[in-house]
DNA sequence: AACTATTTATAAGA
DNA sequence: TTCTTATAAATAGTT
């Protein structure tokens, strides 16, 4: 549609392409834009030039967000999204997680005690008790051991780095984490997952799964 | 272009606005294509019509997700994926999170002690002994309380659902998490996340934020 | 960026 | 829907 007819394969000259890219591109837009008025429609249109400029038309009755969502509903293509909702499905499930483990701890420390009723009381004192006493064995062969040691050797204790150590763990594990992971490495991370943490109630023990 | 000029406004006759659609939903693709072919460009058209139809034209030259990649590349539109990104991040850093505080967990209940020194077991020893006297004080406490109830009124103990109860809290939990949670809920949830757990080791004590 | 001769798209009718 | 065709709109080549 102009002075002469033209073949439609590509335009061999890169003014002569960056002009019609610009001309039919703005041809397009106006189009799209007619049809989303005329026919109450949702049209979402994004191009990319040779050059690599990019130009987007997007119909004014929808977010862009909004129309990926309507985009991936209607085709059940799914790029990313369930990998997403999984992932965000076991995010909540790791928080929730990790508040009754940190309750858990918070009551073994002897506090939010007052939660607890006479029965679960019990059965943490109980718990508590033979926890100290495996502490202290522990504690005694430890001791023993180094003391062996020590009289066989007549050489210090070392090791002096445990909890300033860990506390240092913590804290950068906290702060430090990388950025701009790619998707890809998110689903391996996911994939790699560790199994969900299973308590057991019923037999008083609490096991780590 | 046609039989008469048309006002570019929302066709009010059903049928006509289908028949409207159809023609220049095939016009609009035939551009596309055409734009595609001349200037090589990439071009994503997707389009939904009012009764919800989806058809949609794409760049031979590239996929969807590729598409999409591009898009976000170019435009910087973060759409989702710096939520995606942070979340990721927060999901790991939970896990993390999580992992150490089973360890903690363990080692209160006797486990894992071999990973400790003397000094530490020598911390946790104290601290566990403080706590299972703050246990046993707000048992007494409890008994005492419930005692005096007792006689006062003559009615029995109840509450006994404790333990159980939060048994069966950890297991449903786990496997009936809701799903298919909107993309908008998760951004909510991540703006609700609780601050970051910190343990100061320096104090010896472990604070839960 | 304009202009304009042509080609192309399409509105209305069948 | 699909075809037809008169007419509106888009645009290729030129200035």
């Amino acid at each position: 549609m102009g002075r002469g007819k033209i073949e439609i394969k590509k335009i061999e000259n890169a003014t002569n392409r960056q002009v019609t890219y610009s001309k039919r591109r703005n041809g397009l837009f106006k189009k799209a834009q007619e049809l989303t008025v005329l026919c109450d429609a949702k049209v979402s249109l994004i191009m990319f030039s040779s050059t690599g400029k990019f130009h987007e038309f997007l119909s004014p009755n929808i977010s862009t967000k909004g129309f990926f969502d309507l985009y991936q509903k209607t085709t059940g293509i799914d790029l990313w999204n369930s990998h997403y909702e999984r992932m965000e499905e076991n995010y909540r499930s790791l928080k929730e997680i990790n508040k009754k483990l940190r309750r858990e701890i918070r009551q073994r420390m002897g506090g939010d005690l007052n939660e607890l009723n006479i029965k679960e009381l019990q059965a943490l004192e109980a718990k508590m008790d033979s926890s100290l006493l495996a502490i202290r064995e522990r504690k005694y062969h430890v001791i023993k051991t180094q003391t062996d040691k020590h009289k066989k050797k007549e050489a210090k204790l070392d090791g002096q780095d445990g909890i300033v150590e860990t506390g240092g763990y913590y804290e950068s594990t906290m702060g430090l984490l990388p950025t701009g992971a790619s998707n890809l490495y998110a689903l391996r991370l996911y994939q790699n997952q560790q199994p969900p943490l299973v308590i057991h109630h019923g037999t008083n023990d609490l096991r780590l799964a």
